[in-house]
DNA sequence: GCCGTTTTCGGCCCGACTGTTTTCAGTCG
């Protein structure tokens, strides 16, 4: 899928322009379109076969944009990026990158100091070059954050973010005059990766608040600091932002700490469209205020129902709730149980005892364990591993009386021409049976394409695993023909899985979103390969979330023994 | 550069923080 890369482009020829003085009303436009793209579900080829006017019908995206993307799509790149990069420094994207550089002072900086990427702005910086045209603060200031650019450059996977987020916030919610307070940004809406943290918090003294807040032992380095806000960064770069709000504020600080960006925005042209005005203070109708305090009240002031933060993207839910058709998003209180996970039979830390004892815990009816089929035992004779694995699994089920139930289940490799890495017997004598690509990821599409589609027809598999393969700071998602091959899923009633895993996080929204509207049946897997791991099932709610699950086509919600004759079904 | 049951031209979300600006530009989220 091009959209990604078509994205990327658009958001460096934004910098672009606006460096070389462009309307900041184009680079916006560039933005916007940017940010339509990533959220596509349909890849951008598709929709460029019906040519320009069928691509000046994606929101956002005029004549010219669309030129863009063909442009792209026919030669690989935009031709006025191009011609903006032969016009500016070298590494002056880089250095626009840095916090509290924007377009004026990078172009100042070069003209004036021959700034031109980030070795040359450090230069400046620390020869005292630079001190006449920033002032001493703003470059002592710049300094620090040149260097705690490089390390933060990437986002971070949601499933490692959360946790320091919640540690951080329990160290807010100590602090003096904090009534209230949130995690919110992408983590709230639990975007698979965030770039940052944003906590809202409610206080009567935000001064105090927030001198107390810089002054956590996690905060690094402070870049500002207000009476209302403050932004900071931890020692590994990542950065922290912290807006007060008075109590009494507390839903529309919310809905503005929440996003997303182009969900906020949408709102406040909702707010004007009806002659009113939205902040981070409330719903303002000249200056009264007429909703505030919960997020309920200020979407109701717009004439809308509470929108979950997972759907906050502007990707159609302020129209589906206009209309009254939100999703009745699954809960976690559905889940029934884990259709993915590990024990030490293959390549687990724990014992299928300690796994269904943490299942139990979390109050699950049924836990499958999909040790790796080619890895069982000590892989010299896995039918036979399997076999003795199957009796270990009878006999607990038998001692634990069923609670949780142990799937005796099966995760195998999709081979390179899509038939799977496992003996026979095994397949056959499996309960629940999971594929997925292991190696040899980054096939040309429809090679790709091919290859889950053979293994997807495997009468063997229940399950197609990770669809995409992709692995956080490893590799990308895998490139197919994904709306054919969940359409041929549904028409198999088979399942396909949403992987919660913290580096996984399998599919991507967008395509996770392509499932959802197939009809296909949908699995959420941990991918636990320890205890711990099993707590990922949050982070692939929240992923189902995002793609607009409802309860009807996610197997997880299923009782053990609907389960069992879904499995049954196919095997007869 | 996009967009339009008010407009094909003239708008385009809103507020906070920094610095040296004595009234505001640049930057950010």
């Amino acid at each position: 899928m091009s959209n990604e890369a078509i994205a990327q482009q658009l958001l460096e020829l934004a910098d672009l322009s606006d460096y070389v003085g462009d309307s900041p009303y184009k680079s916006r436009a560039y933005r916007q379109a940017a940010h339509t793209l990533e959220t596509l579900q349909t890849p951008i080829e598709t929709l460029a076969e019906g040519g320009a006017k069928a691509l000046e019908q994606i929101p956002g995206i005029g004549t010219a944009i669309a030129e863009k993307i063909l442009a792209y799509l026919q030669t690989g790149v935009i031709p006025k990026r191009e011609q903006l990069l032969q016009q500016v420094p070298q590494g002056i994207l880089e250095v626009m990158a840095v916090p509290g550089i924007g377009a004026k002072t990078a172009r100042l900086l070069h003209e004036q100091l021959g700034v031109s990427d980030l070795q040359s702005l450090r230069q400046a910086l620390l020869s005292g070059a630079a001190d006449h045209l920033l002032g001493s603060q703003r470059r002592e200031r710049l300094l620090r954050l040149v260097e705690l650019r490089h390390k933060s450059q990437r986002r971070t996977p949601l499933g490692f973010a959360l946790p320091r987020g919640r540690e951080l916030l329990q160290a807010i919610q100590q602090l003096e005059g904090v009534q209230n307070a949130v995690l919110g940004g992408s983590a709230r809406r639990m975007q698979e990766d965030v770039g940052d943290l944003d906590y809202l918090v409610a206080t009567e003294q935000p001064e105090t608040t927030l001198e107390a807040f810089v002054r956590l032992p996690q905060i690094a380095d402070v870049y500002a600091q207000g009476v209302r806000r403050a932004q900071v960064f931890l020692s590994d770069g990542l950065q922290v932002d912290v807006k007060t709000v008075p109590p009494i504020s507390w839903g529309a600080g919310m809905l503005s700490i929440t996003g997303s960006k182009a969900h906020s925005i949408r709102l406040r042209q909702r707010a004007l469209e009806r002659g009113l005005k939205l902040n981070e203070y409330g719903v303002w109708q000249g200056g009264t205020c007429i909703a505030s305090d919960t997020e309920e009240a200020v979407y109701a002031a717009l004439g809308l129902p509470w929108i979950p933060p997972p759907l906050r993207e502007d990707t159609g839910e302020i129209e589906a709730a206009e209309q009254g058709r939100l999703p009745n998003l699954i809960v976690a209180v559905q889940i029934r149980g884990d259709l993915q996970s590990h024990s030490n039979w293959s390549d687990g830390l724990n014992t299928l005892e300690e796994m269904a004892q943490a299942a139990h815990a979390l109050g699950y009816e049924y836990l499958a364990v999909t040790d790796h089929a080619h890895q069982l035992g000590d892989a010299n004779d896995p039918v036979e591993a399997f076999a003795q694995r199957q009796r270990a699994i009878e006999q607990l089920n038998e001692r634990l009386g069923g609670r949780p139930y142990l799937l005796n289940a099966i995760e195998v490799n999709i081979l390179e021409d899509g038939t799977l890495l496992a003996p026979e017997p095994i397949l056959r004598a499996a309960q629940l049976v999971l594929a997925g690509v292991h190696d040899n990821h980054g096939m040309p599409p429809e090679q790709m394409t091919q290859r889950l589609l053979r293994a997807l027809e495997n009468p063997a598999v229940d399950i197609l695993a990770h669809p995409t393969g992709r692995r956080y700071g490893k590799r990308p998602p895998n490139d197919a023909d994904w709306e054919r091959l969940f359409e041929r899923a549904r028409a198999l009633d088979k399942a396909v899985e949403i992987n919660g895993y913290p580096t996984r996080m399998d599919p991507p929204t967008p395509i996770a979103r392509m499932l959802v509207e197939s009809g296909a049946w949908i699995s959420l897997g941990t991918d636990a390969h320890t205890v711990r791991d099993l707590q990922a099932m949050e982070l692939a709610i929240g992923l189902a979330q995002r793609a607009w699950t409802t309860p009807e086509r996610l197997l997880n919600t299923r009782s053990l023994n609907e389960l069992l004759q879904w499995l049954q079904g196919r095997r007869n």
